[in-house]
DNA sequence: GTCTATAATTGGATAGAC
DNA sequence: GTCTATCCAATTATAGAC
């Protein structure tokens, strides 16, 4: 967690051009170090002073920026959620090459959502749920819920054309989403400093595609 | 989460027989009380104080029987993962019926993990994961890895019975578990006041028995 | 808008009497 | 072992000068 590249796609914050005043570079610089802390530390950890150290501003600065701590909180985690879900989006073409298409689906999404990074910012999200339902949902809204759907949405297309045989395409994406996922996902929650195999995920990827393909290939189960 | 069962499976505490005296009476609804304000709060929402006033003990009654807030956390964690997975291990049979003892696990995983209760106590768990690695740990070994560690040697054992045919049994232990799961979890995690759908759940786990079987069934795949 | 300094509160942990 | 009362550090949030 040395460096980490800066947010670059928020929507509260114009780039810094020639009228633009230090103003939107001081709230810049705050979510950026609300982003690591958080990344970091998680909700609780991170204090204020941390923040305004960090940016560097003033605590008053801070707080003429955002209201509370929750609002800081939630400015950094539905921005760097919809920076992280935003990678998958890209890489989903239609193409009629279903396994492909899935090989770099799942390969993708391993990528992406099994990172260090997202591993800290679902820790930090999960650890505040209790206290902000809403940020739950809005990370649910903006990842798992919005990717499945998607998915599914290939995989229907996949059926008209006779590449697949699917039924009901909502459960076949999560199915596979589940099956590449494996247990990745709680290691990466639970045991923070072990490095993921990679070779062993290439082989869970690769077996998740054939068992997914084995029963949802064009053939009738 | 209104009322909860107490544990009654804590090896730190007798029953209260003729010759134990108050303490550890005293110990019991300490633990009981810091279990309660866990699933419902997690530890960092959780005080000391609010133990104290619900056990109810003075703070230093509390302090005498937990060194630190770290402590007590820890021992509320550990008791209470065992004994959600314990429910798991007894109905764990050696059958020949492979497809009535895999729905049975997948019911009995799904009833019992994905319980309001279990995903307090993973919500709980995952947060504090960043400040005390240990726990994260045990609750990894005494959870989803000895769980899938025993799933695996059952299914070893068909495979040399001829009633599957399984070269990886660990990997496909991860990956049946996953299925069934679906994103069970991940709504649980992050959607506290959605109450999961039975009937879709019930679905999902005959839908997963039936990729499983697809591939592993005892044809060569 | 930004800063320094500080208020106000909270919460983990303890002292001393019984 | 247990209680009441309290200490001390940390933390969120704000007041007032520039």
């Amino acid at each position: 967690m040395a460096s980490r590249p800066e947010s670059d796609n928020d929507m509260t914050i114009s780039r810094d051009a020639g009228g633009a005043p230090a103003g939107n570079r001081k709230a810049a610089s705050i979510l950026a170090a609300a982003r690591e802390l958080v990344l970091d530390h998680g909700f609780d950890a991170m204090t204020m002073d941390m923040v305004a150290r960090q940016a560097p501003v003033s605590k008053a600065t801070l707080y003429a920026h955002f209201a509370s701590k929750e609002e800081l909180f939630t400015a950094v985690v539905i921005d760097e959620a919809n920076r992280i879900t935003g990678e998958i989006w890209r890489i989903m073409p239609d193409s009629d090459d279903v396994a492909g298409v899935l090989r770099r689906i799942a390969e993708k999404f391993v990528d992406v959502f099994l990172t260090e990074q997202a591993m800290f910012l679902q820790r930090a999200v999960i650890g505040a749920v209790s206290r902000f339902p809403s940020i739950g949902a809005a990370i649910f809204e903006a990842g798992p819920k919005a990717l499945t759907e998607r998915l599914a949405t290939f995989l229907a297309g996949a059926h008209e054309r006779g590449l697949l045989n699917i039924q009901d395409p909502m459960l076949a994406a999560r199915q596979f989403l589940s099956i590449v996922r494996g247990d990745l996902d709680i290691r990466g929650l639970l045991l923070p400093a072990v490095r993921p195999d990679r070779a062993q995920i290439r082989k869970q990827v690769e077996a998740g595609i054939d068992l997914f393909l084995h029963f949802y290939g064009s053939r009738r189960p």
